[in-house]
RNA sequence: GCUGAUGUAGCUCAGUCGGUAGAGCGCGUCCUUGGUAAGGACGAGGUCACCGGUUCGAAUCCGGUCAUCAGCUCCA
């Protein structure tokens, strides 16, 4: 059998697979070799493999081969629950981005303790090295096979496969498990992991499904890296928005208010610098501001489609006999206000801004932090175009979204919602909307991921995820391509033909709302926000109480400039002021002693960099007002 | 909303078998006037989340409620 290997052709005994391929090439692979790629895919190692193809080695560095490790450990959970457990039902148990996790339909919840034994089990499971082998069934023998072993979610998955569909198995020692693969070759391999948490989720995903037993773990091919992996865990938490808020008294949400989160004065300074930048950006780009009410008439939530569509998100209450509802959303206030005139093409496109607060009742388990809230501000614009106008305003919001999340140093991520299955509108406008948006990212060639039916119920979305501190992702951004509303509200330009013609919609949001992105920003920076967003620009110290003098005239002048500063005149020692000041991240640290009382100058400490020396005042401003202005980071 | 866990001082946490609470940090007063990540002494501060039950007696045991955390579902 000839094979090409790695490139190179090379012979091989027929029936051969990657795994006995591997090892016959021990020479010259390195031991950790061991997952594999055929034609481009990856591959079991114990599939077998014909002749003619191009078959890759890979190292477990690879990600195909930590996934596989990852899968590997989830069968090894699964049967050390099973040897616990032999009456439990197992649902599904994939690798994830960073670990594992198995589902399992059992009479008695999981226990901490449960999970120790598991994890017990689990090593002696690894230490005994079973090999994991291959083997397909036909579809009903595999049918019958997992009904044999009492396991009735197998069996379910096996009948929703396609009628063409390869059905294999992996056994290793007494347990076998459907599964499409790749492993790694034997339960040996899983040397390092750690069983992390229990959690409900419901199988396949419904909430009308019964809720099954989640156990999540990670692992990793040695001690170090899982080590390491954790450590990292533990840095992370550090980092969390919700610790952070309170540490430099920023924001914080209290049990009188679940959801709805209060901002300190410092908190204050964050947003109201978000919002100055996104009302400067805003009119750079030929927006125009608006505001409309937080309350208003049920009817007008009829009339959008809100109420039949988003009722149980929507506070409501009556006032004189009539039903008033805390906007859910900013729309209908914006159509509104373009309604208020007739508008000529010539107008076109209208893009109008709002931060708009809107109030959604979500669930109690959703909220989180800033991430998750029931009141937060929108940063929304609403663009009324003709519909000629589509790809080009969506890639000029693209433009913007990109900008800003450069602007903090934020990766993000593109997706695509199409339409969901509670949507109002046609199926031609649901089409031409997703295509608008579709060959707008195209047109830019901006990676984007597919997201089967996620669109707001009146349109498509390109949505803009970014990363907290600990790898989940959130929405911030958002553009939504809306043919719905401007129906239903009868809303109209007039062209150069002199008729009435219907404009398209644009929703959109770039931050998404001051809140999460503010959670976001705050594990982002770590709390060390650069030094135009920071809440405290500078905190000035003494040595002793002989330059409070000259401390207060640096304060007089730096406020003068417009800079947020502090002053730190109490009779501590420099070591203390200069802890506390550094544990509040503040960007700069300014130390007067006698020395520089005498010179009309400051000692200049950086949170980044460490002392700076001994700087004159003038040069001082300086400084700060060029990092201030060029919004470094 | 669902599954599980948790709730003690502003924060981080002890509190054994049921006998009405403790530390560190922070805060206040005083001493100390010092050169780039913690100077010292003394002091104040708690309806043990809330409601009910068991008990002679509950932070502790039981039930309920609320909130938080990790997920699920839903979403900016």
């Amino acid at each position: 059998m000839m094979l090409t290997v790695n490139g190179e052709a090379r012979e091989f005994r027929d029936g051969m697979n990657a795994l006995d391929i591997a090892g016959e090439m021990q020479g010259d692979l390195k031991k950790k070799a061991l997952i594999a790629r055929l034609d481009g895919e990856v591959i079991s190692l114990v599939a077998p493999i014909a002749g003619g193809k191009e078959l890759e080695i890979l190292g477990f560095e690879d990600a195909a081969g930590r996934h596989a490790l990852r899968h590997t450990a989830s069968h090894v959970l699964a049967q050390a629950v099973l040897r616990l457990n032999p009456k439990a039902k197992l649902a599904i148990g994939p690798a994830i981005d960073n670990g594992f996790y198995y589902d399992f339909d059992v009479e008695e919840p999981f226990t901490p303790d449960f999970l120790a034994a598991v994890e017990k089990e689990m090593q002696k499971i690894v230490k005994k090295n079973d090999r994991l082998e291959r083997f397909e069934l036909p579809r009903e023998e595999a049918i019958d096979f997992v009904e044999q072993q009492g396991q009735p979610y197998k069996a379910e998955l096996i009948r929703d496969l396609p009628s063409d569909a390869v059905i294999s198995f992996y056994r290793q020692g007494e347990f076998t498990d459907l599964c499409a693969g790749p492993h790694l070759p034997s339960t040996g391999k899983v040397k390092a992991f750690k069983l992390l948490s229990i959690a409900g989720a419901y199988w396949r995903g419904d909430e009308k499904n019964k809720m099954l037993q989640r156990i999540y773990g990670t692992a990793f091919f040695d001690k170090e890296e899982l080590d390491e992996y954790l450590r990292r865990m533990e840095e992370a938490k550090k980092r969390d928005h919700r610790r952070l808020g309170r540490e430099l008294d920023l924001f914080a949400i209290f049990d009188e208010g679940p959801g709805f989160p209060f901002f300190f004065p410092k908190g204050m300074v964050l947003r109201n610098e978000l919002e100055k930048y996104w009302r400067e950006l805003h009119a750079e780009h030929g927006y125009v501001e608006c505001r409309t009410p937080i309350m208003l008439n049920q009817h007008l939530w009829e009339e959008s489609g809100h109420w039949d569509h988003y009722k149980e998100n929507i506070y409501s209450t009556k006032i004189d006999d009539q039903t008033y509802c805390l906007k859910p959303m900013n729309c209908p206030g914006g159509i509104l206000v373009y309604k208020r005139k007739t508008w000529s093409y010539r107008e076109l496109p209208l893009r109008m801004g709002e931060l708009g607060i809107v109030h959604r009742h979500e669930l109690s388990g959703a909220m989180h932090g800033l991430m998750r809230v029931r009141c937060f501000t929108q940063d929304d614009a609403h663009l009324f175009i003709t519909p000629e106008m589509i790809k080009d305003e969506v890639i000029g919001v693209h433009r913007m979204d990109d900008l800003v999340y450069n602007l903090f140093g934020f990766k993000y991520r593109v997706e695509l919602s199409t339409r969901p299955e509670n949507s109002m509108g046609t199926d031609e406008m649901w089409e031409a909307a997703t295509a608008g948006l579709k060959g707008a990212l195209d047109e830019l060639g901006v990676p984007y991921t597919i997201n089967e039916g996620d669109g707001a119920f009146y349109g498509p979305k390109i949505d803009y995820h970014l990363e907290d501190s600990i790898g989940r992702t959130w929405q911030c951004g958002t553009i939504q391509l809306d043919m719905n509303m401007p129906e239903r509200f009868d809303m109209s330009y007039v062209g150069p033909d002199g008729e009435k013609h219907r404009p398209v919609m644009l929703h959109r949001t770039i931050y998404g709302s001051i809140e999460r992105f503010i959670g976001i920003l705050t594990e982002h920076f770590a709390g060390a926000f650069p030094l135009w967003l920071s809440p405290v620009q500078a905190r000035i110290m003494t040595i002793t109480n002989r330059a409070d003098d000259a401390a207060r005239a640096l304060e007089a002048r730096l406020t003068a400039e417009g800079m947020r500063v502090e002053l730190d005149l109490r009779n501590e020692k420099i070591g203390f002021k200069i802890r506390e000041a550094q544990m509040q991240k503040t960007p700069y640290m300014l130390v007067l002693g006698d020395k520089e009382a005498e010179q009309g100058a400051c000692a200049v400490r950086s949170r980044k960099e460490g002392d700076l020396g001994v700087m004159a005042v003038e040069d001082l401003v300086r400084k700060l007002r060029a990092e201030i202005d060029s919004k470094a980071l």
